[in-house]
DNA sequence: ATCAGGCATCAGCTCCACTTATCAACAAGG
DNA sequence: CCTTGTTGATAAGTGGAGCTGATGCCTGAT
């Protein structure tokens, strides 16, 4: 008889049906029941409690609360409100306008893609909270990604076996170099060990590039590093030398800057978006990819169109 | 399969259960059940919500919270922690050590016995609380309790039969006058007509004094009027005249003012506490009641013995 | 490849909760 | 005072829900 261990929210309703509507035959219209079992309830409800909830005064006149049973109508109308929060909780969460999504990201992601992502996610499901998680490290992402503190995350690379990934870009390394010094065709690769080159300071990106630049033969000669990528370009722009970075972090718009192919090309990175396989997905994440796919598509698309 | 009408709290605990201890078989355990009847329990509650709530990695690792799964773990919590408030607010009301008693009362009972009442239960009971409605119309208190605004009441004069009473004490009518004017014995009541009389303002309680007065052949003769109860003794000290007084209302121990009964006496008020017949008292207003049959039981004691 | 640990499933049984029907209590009205 | 209508309680019966115990299947580890 141990109160917390045989209360039922059956019970309850029933408590305060009763109590609204003063007798036990109208709380039983309207839970759908006979006063039969309405009578029961109560009967057992009491008789988990150890008291009467109910002064029943006999023949036609409504049954009254025991000070017992105000309190216990109190208490299960708090609890009721409660279950009822969660219920329209859970409704909007399966509904996908409610939730949040813990999202691992990496720079260039950051800065090229996800702020357009994220104004598309926050213009269809306002009410949905994401939470970014930047880091640089590939290892770290996919680590967080498998313990759950990521339920989706942005990876280059290959990942293990029990994440599921979904390619979204092949990103190249690009020339970036003024329109005078280059041809309309690729940069043939030997010509940038004649040339002075911007780079990023030191980052996974930036070894990346100079892996693939030692892997073709070339021996970049740095003439500035920065960790500003406009910065980059504007050195460019002034003439200082040529730059291999990722496409993504190139703004496309500027004509006084030449994006060129590199021949033979660096191994472009793969960015796709993955998550933990056989980890089920909130709908809000499910969203959050199926919107990733279709504007990296396009992105694709413009990308392919744009570029020599 | 609506939500909030198959919700379960049974189910919600085993989640909770599950949730914290990584496995089906663990959190049957700690709940008394096989693995089996969880793993049923966690069924239906996945088949209510219509999503799964855990996911299963199969072998010997434990299962993890979908993102459903982890807000209604949120819920769940919520309201087992709501319901083990109420089961410990129904057990220490049960024991009657919270509560709160309404309380109906009059002028003279709230001076003269209420404070002694209120401080005793306070001192023994600290978390009881207790309101007082007071209201010198009996007819008021009657409906109060009828209604089931008043647990309780202090009550004078007669009750309808749906209100149970306990006398609690008789609280006569007595002459208040100098020392040297009254002898050691009752005052004869003609003595009053040629006697200046101080009295209450008109209220209930004068009202019964006049009338009282009235009917043994006495026209009183009013100098002074005042609703202060002080100030009347503090006239008759003076010398002003007499009063005729309720004794609950008298401050005994003053000896420059004699106490008298009269002859004959004026009938007296039969203070008793009442309460709605068939209503179930609290525990902590049934402990108010046998400390005011203790109180006044005792008060009755030294009145009696204080008196000539 | 075998083993161990974990959850799902099935069959069977018990017991609970509801319905139907009837009873008892009480108030109101003739 | 008796009748009538309204109310909750109760008994009996039935269907289903929930638990147990056994088994199967999956997975990771030895």
């Amino acid at each position: 008889m141990s109160l917390a261990r045989d209360l039922e929210l059956r019970h309850l309703t029933a408590l305060t049906a009763v109590a609204e509507t003063g007798t036990f035959g109208r709380a039983a219209q309207r839970l759908g029941y006979t006063q039969s079992a309405v009578s029961q309830q109560i009967a057992a409800l009491e008789r988990t409690v150890g008291a009467p909830l109910f002064d029943r005064p006999g023949g036609p006149r409504p049954v009254t609360l025991t000070p017992l049973g105000k309190i216990l109508v109190d208490h299960a109308g708090a609890v009721l409100e409660r279950v009822d929060a969660a219920a329209t909780d859970i409704e909007r969460f399966q509904a996908g306008t409610i939730g949040r999504i813990d999202i691992g990201t990496f720079q260039s992601v950051s800065t090229a893609l996800l702020p357009s992502l994220l104004a598309r996610l926050r213009a269809e499901r306002p009410n949905i909270e994401a939470r970014l998680v930047e880091d640089d490290d590939h290892e770290e992402l996919v680590r967080q990604t498998i313990d759950g503190h990521l339920d989706v995350s942005f990876l280059v690379g290959d990942t293990p076996a029990d994440i599921e990934t979904i390619d979204l870009i092949v990103d190249p390394f690009v020339v970036l170099a003024l329109p005078d010094v280059v041809g309309d065709d690729a940069v043939p690769a030997p010509l940038l060990n004649d040339t002075p080159l911007i780079g990023e300071q030191d980052s996974p990106c930036q070894r990346t590039v100079d892996q693939g630049l030692y892997a073709i033969g070339v021996t970049p000669d740095y003439v500035f590093r920065t960790s500003d990528n406009s910065a980059i370009a504007a050195m460019v722009r002034a003439g200082m030398g040529m730059a291999v970075v990722p496409l993504l972090s190139v703004e496309l718009e500027d004509p006084r800057i030449a994006v060129r192919h590199l021949d033979p090309p660096i191994p472009p990175r793969r960015i796709a978006i993955g998550w933990r396989r056989d980890r089920t997905l909130s709908p809000a994440a499910e969203r959050f990819i199926e919107i990733t796919r279709e504007m990296t598509a396009e992105l694709r698309d413009r990308q392919l169109a744009s570029i020599a």
